[in-house]
DNA sequence: ATGATTTATTGACTTTGGTCAACGACTTTT
DNA sequence: AAAAGTCGTTGACCAAAGTCAATAAATCAT
Protein backbone atom coordinates (compact mmCIF):
# COMPACT_ATOMS: atom_id res chain seq x y z
CA UNK A 1 0.00 0.00 0.00
CA UNK A 2 2.67 2.34 -1.36
CA UNK A 3 -0.04 5.00 -1.76
CA UNK A 4 -1.49 5.15 1.57
CA UNK A 5 2.00 5.11 2.72
CA UNK A 6 2.50 8.65 0.34
CA UNK A 7 -0.83 9.96 1.30
CA UNK A 8 0.23 9.66 5.36
CA UNK A 9 3.44 12.09 4.41
CA UNK A 10 1.17 14.77 3.91
CA UNK A 11 0.51 14.75 7.34
CA UNK A 12 3.83 12.90 9.35
CA UNK A 13 6.51 10.47 8.23
CA UNK A 14 6.25 7.22 9.84
CA UNK A 15 9.81 5.38 9.80
CA UNK A 16 9.65 1.52 8.83
CA UNK A 17 8.78 -0.40 12.16
CA UNK A 18 6.01 2.43 12.73
CA UNK A 19 4.95 2.05 9.13
CA UNK A 20 5.04 -2.55 8.92
CA UNK A 21 3.20 -2.12 12.20
CA UNK A 22 0.46 0.14 10.67
CA UNK A 23 0.59 -2.45 7.56
CA UNK A 24 -0.08 -5.68 8.74
CA UNK A 25 -3.29 -4.28 10.15
CA UNK A 26 -4.47 -3.49 6.79
CA UNK A 27 -6.83 -6.23 5.31
CA UNK A 28 -7.42 -5.96 1.53
CA UNK A 29 -11.29 -6.34 0.29
CA UNK A 30 -12.72 -6.64 -3.11
CA UNK A 31 -15.67 -4.86 -3.43
CA UNK A 32 -18.33 -5.03 -6.29
CA UNK A 33 -20.34 -2.52 -7.84
CA UNK A 34 -23.68 -1.34 -5.35
CA UNK A 35 -22.51 -3.47 -2.79
CA UNK A 36 -22.85 -1.58 0.72
CA UNK A 37 -19.98 -1.98 3.09
CA UNK A 38 -22.18 -0.57 5.92
CA UNK A 39 -25.45 -0.48 6.69
CA UNK A 40 -27.35 1.73 9.06
CA UNK A 41 -27.64 0.31 12.50
CA UNK A 42 -24.61 -1.66 11.99
CA UNK A 43 -21.59 -0.40 14.04
CA UNK A 44 -18.88 1.40 11.62
CA UNK A 45 -15.81 -0.82 13.26
CA UNK A 46 -13.43 -0.23 10.72
CA UNK A 47 -11.87 2.76 8.23
CA UNK A 48 -10.86 2.07 4.94
CA UNK A 49 -8.53 3.82 2.41
CA UNK A 50 -9.73 3.29 -1.29
CA UNK A 51 -7.20 2.20 -3.58
CA UNK A 52 -9.55 1.57 -6.16
CA UNK A 53 -13.06 2.97 -6.77
CA UNK A 54 -15.83 5.01 -5.39
CA UNK A 55 -18.35 5.05 -2.46
CA UNK A 56 -21.37 7.67 -1.94
CA UNK A 57 -22.25 7.63 1.83
CA UNK A 58 -25.95 8.62 2.51
CA UNK A 59 -28.84 8.16 4.82
CA UNK A 60 -32.37 7.08 3.77
CA UNK A 61 -34.97 9.58 4.95
CA UNK A 62 -38.90 8.00 4.38
CA UNK A 63 -37.56 6.12 1.27
CA UNK A 64 -35.95 9.39 0.36
CA UNK A 65 -31.09 9.30 0.04
CA UNK A 66 -30.03 12.08 1.64
CA UNK A 67 -26.20 12.07 0.30
CA UNK A 68 -24.00 13.31 3.00
CA UNK A 69 -20.63 12.68 1.10
CA UNK A 70 -18.83 11.18 -1.78
CA UNK A 71 -15.50 9.26 -1.53
CA UNK A 72 -12.82 8.75 -4.41
CA UNK A 73 -9.48 6.59 -4.82
CA UNK A 74 -7.04 8.03 -2.45
CA UNK A 75 -10.05 9.24 0.50
CA UNK A 76 -10.47 7.34 3.42
CA UNK A 77 -14.00 5.78 3.91
CA UNK A 78 -15.40 5.44 7.02
CA UNK A 79 -18.69 6.32 9.46
CA UNK A 80 -16.31 8.44 11.63
CA UNK A 81 -18.83 9.07 14.38
CA UNK A 82 -19.95 5.46 14.70
CA UNK A 83 -16.45 4.50 14.24
CA UNK A 84 -15.44 7.16 17.31
CA UNK A 85 -18.44 6.91 19.43
CA UNK A 86 -19.54 2.97 19.24
CA UNK A 87 -22.97 4.06 18.14
CA UNK A 88 -24.89 2.29 15.40
CA UNK A 89 -24.26 4.05 11.59
CA UNK A 90 -27.56 6.41 10.73
CA UNK A 91 -26.09 6.09 7.33
CA UNK A 92 -25.31 3.50 3.83
CA UNK A 93 -21.98 3.57 2.67
CA UNK A 94 -22.46 2.32 -0.66
CA UNK A 95 -20.08 1.52 -3.45
CA UNK A 96 -20.55 3.20 -6.83
CA UNK A 97 -18.23 0.90 -8.93
CA UNK A 98 -15.78 -2.02 -8.27
CA UNK A 99 -13.83 -0.80 -5.74
CA UNK A 100 -10.44 -2.39 -3.25
CA UNK A 101 -10.17 -0.86 -0.08
CA UNK A 102 -7.68 -1.41 2.87
CA UNK A 103 -9.48 -1.88 5.73
CA UNK A 104 -8.30 -1.07 9.75
CA UNK A 105 -10.50 -2.29 12.60
CA UNK A 106 -11.12 -0.24 15.57
CA UNK A 107 -9.53 -2.40 17.85
CA UNK A 108 -5.66 -2.91 16.02
CA UNK A 109 -6.00 1.28 15.63
CA UNK A 110 -6.36 1.55 18.87
CA UNK A 111 -3.38 -0.73 19.78
CA UNK A 112 -1.04 0.95 16.90
CA UNK A 113 -2.04 4.47 19.07
CA UNK A 114 -0.74 2.39 22.03
CA UNK A 115 2.47 1.17 20.66
CA UNK A 116 3.60 4.87 18.74
CA UNK A 117 3.42 8.14 19.38
CA UNK A 118 3.91 9.04 15.75
CA UNK A 119 0.56 6.99 14.78
CA UNK A 120 -1.15 8.62 17.31
CA UNK A 121 0.28 11.69 16.34
CA UNK A 122 -1.08 10.47 13.06
CA UNK A 123 -4.26 9.98 14.44
CA UNK A 124 -4.25 13.44 15.59
CA UNK A 125 -3.29 15.04 12.53
CA UNK A 126 -6.23 13.34 10.40
CA UNK A 127 -8.83 14.11 12.78
CA UNK A 128 -8.18 17.52 12.75
CA UNK A 129 -7.82 17.81 9.54
CA UNK A 130 -11.71 15.62 9.43
CA UNK A 131 -12.63 18.88 11.11
CA UNK A 132 -11.94 21.24 9.00
CA UNK A 133 -13.79 19.44 6.18
CA UNK A 134 -16.59 19.13 7.95
CA UNK A 135 -16.22 22.72 9.14
CA UNK A 136 -15.84 23.89 5.72
CA UNK A 137 -19.01 22.16 4.68
CA UNK A 138 -20.91 23.47 7.50
CA UNK A 139 -19.83 26.86 6.47
CA UNK A 140 -21.15 26.46 2.98
CA UNK A 141 -24.31 25.30 4.11
CA UNK A 142 -25.20 28.48 6.21
CA UNK A 143 -23.62 30.73 4.45
CA UNK A 144 -24.03 29.68 0.75
CA UNK A 145 -27.07 29.72 -1.56
CA UNK A 146 -27.71 25.93 -3.45
CA UNK A 147 -26.39 27.96 -6.47
CA UNK A 148 -23.05 29.39 -4.79
CA UNK A 149 -22.74 25.68 -3.60
CA UNK A 150 -23.02 23.98 -6.60
CA UNK A 151 -20.83 26.58 -8.48
CA UNK A 152 -18.06 25.92 -5.99
CA UNK A 153 -18.50 22.22 -6.48
CA UNK A 154 -17.50 22.56 -9.95
CA UNK A 155 -14.90 25.01 -9.33
CA UNK A 156 -13.59 22.41 -7.04
CA UNK A 157 -14.29 18.97 -8.52
CA UNK A 158 -15.41 18.89 -11.73
CA UNK A 159 -14.71 15.48 -12.04
CA UNK A 160 -17.44 14.84 -9.97
CA UNK A 161 -19.49 16.06 -12.27
CA UNK A 162 -18.78 13.40 -14.94
CA UNK A 163 -18.76 10.55 -13.00
CA UNK A 164 -22.15 10.94 -10.84
CA UNK A 165 -25.68 11.12 -11.70
CA UNK A 166 -27.20 14.47 -11.44
CA UNK A 167 -29.39 13.51 -9.14
CA UNK A 168 -27.22 12.53 -6.36
CA UNK A 169 -25.35 15.99 -6.43
CA UNK A 170 -28.69 17.51 -6.41
CA UNK A 171 -28.55 15.44 -3.01
CA UNK A 172 -25.48 16.44 -2.07
CA UNK A 173 -26.14 20.09 -2.62
CA UNK A 174 -29.23 19.50 0.04
CA UNK A 175 -31.73 20.44 -2.95
CA UNK A 176 -34.29 18.69 -5.18
CA UNK A 177 -33.37 17.45 -8.41
CA UNK A 178 -35.33 19.76 -9.92
CA UNK A 179 -34.24 22.77 -8.33
CA UNK A 180 -30.47 21.53 -9.41
CA UNK A 181 -31.38 20.99 -13.00
CA UNK A 182 -32.89 25.24 -12.98
CA UNK A 183 -29.78 26.18 -11.19
CA UNK A 184 -28.15 24.95 -14.24
CA UNK A 185 -30.23 26.42 -16.34
CA UNK A 186 -29.46 29.75 -14.88
CA UNK A 187 -26.65 32.18 -16.39
CA UNK B 1 -7.34 24.83 36.92
CA UNK B 2 -9.15 22.07 39.09
CA UNK B 3 -12.37 22.60 37.10
CA UNK B 4 -9.93 21.77 33.38
CA UNK B 5 -8.13 19.16 34.77
CA UNK B 6 -11.81 17.60 36.04
CA UNK B 7 -13.09 17.95 32.36
CA UNK B 8 -9.60 16.66 30.73
CA UNK B 9 -10.93 13.41 33.24
CA UNK B 10 -13.62 12.98 30.79
CA UNK B 11 -11.31 12.01 27.98
CA UNK B 12 -8.21 10.61 29.68
CA UNK B 13 -6.51 10.92 33.00
CA UNK B 14 -3.11 12.95 33.22
CA UNK B 15 -0.96 12.27 35.78
CA UNK B 16 1.03 14.79 37.93
CA UNK B 17 3.52 15.47 36.07
CA UNK B 18 1.92 15.83 32.61
CA UNK B 19 -0.61 18.03 33.95
CA UNK B 20 1.91 20.45 36.36
CA UNK B 21 3.33 20.86 32.85
CA UNK B 22 0.31 21.52 30.94
CA UNK B 23 -1.30 24.07 33.76
CA UNK B 24 2.31 25.81 33.35
CA UNK B 25 1.41 26.70 29.71
CA UNK B 26 -1.78 28.47 31.01
CA UNK B 27 -2.12 31.97 30.81
CA UNK B 28 -5.09 33.77 33.39
CA UNK B 29 -6.61 36.72 31.00
CA UNK B 30 -9.56 38.60 32.53
CA UNK B 31 -11.74 39.33 29.77
CA UNK B 32 -14.60 42.57 30.04
CA UNK B 33 -18.02 42.61 28.78
CA UNK B 34 -17.86 42.75 24.60
CA UNK B 35 -13.64 42.52 24.66
CA UNK B 36 -13.20 40.87 21.56
CA UNK B 37 -10.56 38.23 22.23
CA UNK B 38 -10.03 37.84 18.39
CA UNK B 39 -10.52 39.86 15.70
CA UNK B 40 -11.53 38.80 11.72
CA UNK B 41 -7.83 38.82 10.10
CA UNK B 42 -5.79 37.72 12.95
CA UNK B 43 -4.24 34.08 13.38
CA UNK B 44 -5.79 32.63 16.03
CA UNK B 45 -2.51 31.13 18.01
CA UNK B 46 -4.43 29.88 21.19
CA UNK B 47 -6.98 28.02 22.94
CA UNK B 48 -8.75 29.07 25.77
CA UNK B 49 -10.84 27.43 28.70
CA UNK B 50 -13.25 29.39 30.05
CA UNK B 51 -13.25 29.64 33.51
CA UNK B 52 -16.30 32.48 33.94
CA UNK B 53 -18.48 34.53 31.23
CA UNK B 54 -19.56 33.46 27.71
CA UNK B 55 -18.70 34.19 24.33
CA UNK B 56 -19.96 34.29 20.88
CA UNK B 57 -18.35 33.40 17.70
CA UNK B 58 -19.71 35.51 14.59
CA UNK B 59 -18.43 36.65 11.57
CA UNK B 60 -19.26 39.72 9.74
CA UNK B 61 -21.38 39.22 6.32
CA UNK B 62 -21.67 42.62 4.70
CA UNK B 63 -22.41 44.58 7.98
CA UNK B 64 -24.64 41.71 9.22
CA UNK B 65 -23.06 39.38 11.97
CA UNK B 66 -23.75 35.72 11.29
CA UNK B 67 -23.12 33.71 14.73
CA UNK B 68 -21.46 30.25 14.53
CA UNK B 69 -21.42 29.34 18.18
CA UNK B 70 -21.85 30.07 21.68
CA UNK B 71 -19.11 29.15 24.11
CA UNK B 72 -19.91 29.16 27.83
CA UNK B 73 -18.40 28.34 31.04
CA UNK B 74 -16.41 25.11 31.27
CA UNK B 75 -15.81 25.13 27.03
CA UNK B 76 -13.25 25.68 25.21
CA UNK B 77 -13.10 28.99 22.84
CA UNK B 78 -10.68 29.35 19.96
CA UNK B 79 -11.07 29.50 16.16
CA UNK B 80 -9.55 26.33 15.86
CA UNK B 81 -9.54 26.50 12.19
CA UNK B 82 -7.30 29.48 12.45
CA UNK B 83 -5.41 27.50 15.23
CA UNK B 84 -4.94 24.60 13.21
CA UNK B 85 -4.06 25.98 9.44
CA UNK B 86 -2.17 29.32 10.77
CA UNK B 87 -4.44 31.52 8.43
CA UNK B 88 -6.42 34.21 9.56
CA UNK B 89 -9.27 34.15 11.22
CA UNK B 90 -12.57 34.85 9.07
CA UNK B 91 -14.68 35.31 12.83
CA UNK B 92 -14.66 37.48 15.67
CA UNK B 93 -14.62 36.15 19.19
CA UNK B 94 -16.41 38.36 21.53
CA UNK B 95 -17.41 38.23 25.40
CA UNK B 96 -21.10 38.30 25.99
CA UNK B 97 -20.21 39.18 29.78
CA UNK B 98 -17.04 40.25 32.25
CA UNK B 99 -15.28 36.59 31.77
CA UNK B 100 -12.12 34.60 33.10
CA UNK B 101 -10.04 32.03 30.70
CA UNK B 102 -6.78 29.85 30.51
CA UNK B 103 -5.32 30.41 27.29
CA UNK B 104 -2.88 28.07 26.30
CA UNK B 105 -0.91 29.09 22.92
CA UNK B 106 0.64 26.89 19.79
CA UNK B 107 3.64 26.38 20.46
CA UNK B 108 3.79 25.32 23.65
CA UNK B 109 0.73 22.94 23.23
CA UNK B 110 2.80 21.51 20.31
CA UNK B 111 5.56 21.46 23.10
CA UNK B 112 3.32 19.36 25.22
CA UNK B 113 2.37 16.97 22.26
CA UNK B 114 6.08 16.08 21.82
CA UNK B 115 7.13 16.27 25.58
CA UNK B 116 3.93 13.87 26.11
CA UNK B 117 2.48 10.83 24.77
CA UNK B 118 -1.04 11.24 27.04
CA UNK B 119 -1.13 14.95 25.93
CA UNK B 120 -0.70 13.81 22.29
CA UNK B 121 -3.80 11.36 23.23
CA UNK B 122 -5.72 14.35 24.72
CA UNK B 123 -5.17 16.00 21.54
CA UNK B 124 -6.70 13.58 19.19
CA UNK B 125 -9.37 12.94 21.35
CA UNK B 126 -10.18 16.84 21.30
CA UNK B 127 -9.86 17.22 17.78
CA UNK B 128 -12.18 13.40 17.63
CA UNK B 129 -15.12 15.28 19.34
CA UNK B 130 -14.94 18.41 18.14
CA UNK B 131 -15.01 16.65 14.82
CA UNK B 132 -18.35 14.51 16.48
CA UNK B 133 -19.89 18.56 17.40
CA UNK B 134 -19.14 20.14 13.98
CA UNK B 135 -20.90 17.23 11.93
CA UNK B 136 -24.11 16.69 14.26
CA UNK B 137 -24.22 20.69 13.71
CA UNK B 138 -23.97 20.22 10.11
CA UNK B 139 -26.31 17.86 10.18
CA UNK B 140 -29.16 20.14 11.26
CA UNK B 141 -28.49 22.47 8.53
CA UNK B 142 -28.69 19.94 5.89
CA UNK B 143 -31.31 17.81 7.64
CA UNK B 144 -33.83 19.72 9.70
CA UNK B 145 -36.08 22.95 8.95
CA UNK B 146 -35.22 26.03 11.25
CA UNK B 147 -38.30 25.03 13.31
CA UNK B 148 -36.83 21.43 13.81
CA UNK B 149 -33.43 22.99 15.07
CA UNK B 150 -34.89 26.00 17.13
CA UNK B 151 -37.01 23.10 19.10
CA UNK B 152 -33.85 20.41 19.05
CA UNK B 153 -32.02 23.53 21.10
CA UNK B 154 -34.59 24.36 23.60
CA UNK B 155 -34.68 20.96 23.84
CA UNK B 156 -31.07 20.58 24.01
CA UNK B 157 -29.97 24.15 25.91
CA UNK B 158 -32.97 25.84 27.24
CA UNK B 159 -30.81 28.09 29.22
CA UNK B 160 -29.39 29.78 26.21
CA UNK B 161 -32.98 31.22 25.44
CA UNK B 162 -32.56 33.34 29.12
CA UNK B 163 -29.37 33.96 28.11
CA UNK B 164 -28.85 35.55 25.09
CA UNK B 165 -30.72 37.67 22.92
CA UNK B 166 -33.27 36.28 20.40
CA UNK B 167 -31.60 37.95 17.32
CA UNK B 168 -28.21 36.10 18.21
CA UNK B 169 -30.36 32.78 18.55
CA UNK B 170 -31.80 33.37 15.28
CA UNK B 171 -28.67 34.27 13.78
CA UNK B 172 -26.94 31.38 15.62
CA UNK B 173 -30.15 29.09 13.32
CA UNK B 174 -29.60 30.58 10.46
CA UNK B 175 -32.54 32.24 10.12
CA UNK B 176 -33.57 36.33 10.49
CA UNK B 177 -35.05 37.43 13.42
CA UNK B 178 -38.60 37.89 11.85
CA UNK B 179 -38.47 34.47 11.23
CA UNK B 180 -37.55 32.91 14.18
CA UNK B 181 -40.43 35.48 15.86
CA UNK B 182 -42.50 33.44 13.69
CA UNK B 183 -41.28 30.32 14.48
CA UNK B 184 -42.44 30.69 17.90
CA UNK B 185 -45.34 32.38 17.31
CA UNK B 186 -46.28 28.75 15.50
CA UNK B 187 -48.80 26.30 17.34
C1' DA C 1 -32.80 -2.96 -32.45
C1' DT C 2 -36.68 -2.65 -29.31
C1' DG C 3 -38.95 -1.89 -25.30
C1' DA C 4 -38.41 -0.78 -20.47
C1' DT C 5 -36.42 1.82 -17.00
C1' DT C 6 -33.96 5.60 -15.25
C1' DT C 7 -32.61 10.34 -15.41
C1' DA C 8 -33.11 15.18 -16.67
C1' DT C 9 -35.95 19.00 -17.96
C1' DT C 10 -39.93 22.01 -17.94
C1' DG C 11 -44.38 24.05 -16.38
C1' DA C 12 -47.93 25.36 -12.94
C1' DC C 13 -48.65 25.98 -8.41
C1' DT C 14 -47.54 25.92 -3.17
C1' DT C 15 -44.74 26.69 0.80
C1' DT C 16 -41.31 28.90 3.40
C1' DG C 17 -38.25 32.19 4.60
C1' DG C 18 -36.57 37.01 3.36
C1' DT C 19 -37.44 42.07 2.93
C1' DC C 20 -39.19 46.30 4.31
C1' DA C 21 -41.84 49.06 7.17
C1' DA C 22 -44.54 50.14 11.27
C1' DC C 23 -45.28 49.77 16.09
C1' DG C 24 -45.09 48.78 20.99
C1' DA C 25 -42.41 47.38 25.09
C1' DC C 26 -38.30 47.99 27.45
C1' DT C 27 -33.66 50.10 28.50
C1' DT C 28 -30.38 53.44 28.70
C1' DT C 29 -28.85 58.09 28.62
C1' DT C 30 -29.17 62.64 29.75
C1' DA D 1 -39.16 62.51 33.16
C1' DA D 2 -38.14 62.87 28.30
C1' DA D 3 -35.66 61.35 24.42
C1' DA D 4 -33.12 57.92 22.01
C1' DG D 5 -32.04 53.52 21.16
C1' DT D 6 -32.79 48.43 21.19
C1' DC D 7 -35.52 44.39 20.77
C1' DG D 8 -39.30 41.60 19.54
C1' DT D 9 -43.61 41.30 16.93
C1' DT D 10 -46.70 41.82 13.08
C1' DG D 11 -48.32 42.78 8.29
C1' DA D 12 -47.85 43.04 3.23
C1' DC D 13 -45.29 41.58 -0.29
C1' DC D 14 -41.34 39.07 -2.77
C1' DA D 15 -38.03 35.44 -4.03
C1' DA D 16 -36.43 30.88 -3.97
C1' DA D 17 -36.96 26.14 -3.36
C1' DG D 18 -40.39 22.33 -3.02
C1' DT D 19 -44.23 19.57 -5.08
C1' DC D 20 -46.61 17.32 -8.56
C1' DA D 21 -47.19 16.12 -13.17
C1' DA D 22 -45.91 15.63 -17.98
C1' DT D 23 -42.50 14.74 -21.22
C1' DA D 24 -37.98 14.24 -23.37
C1' DA D 25 -33.50 12.09 -23.35
C1' DA D 26 -30.38 8.64 -22.06
C1' DT D 27 -29.31 4.05 -20.49
C1' DC D 28 -30.04 -0.82 -19.87
C1' DA D 29 -31.75 -5.45 -20.73
C1' DT D 30 -33.23 -8.73 -23.71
Amino acid sequence: METLRIYFNKFIKLNDSEWNDFENCLTKVNITNKEQILRQGEHCNFIAFIHEGSFRFYYDKDGVEKITAFNFKGDFVSNYRSFLTGKPSDHFIEAMQDAVIYKINLQELNSLYDKHKNIERLGRLIAENLYLMVASRLDSFMFQTPEERYKALIERNSRLLQEVPQYMIASYLGVKPETLSRIRGRK
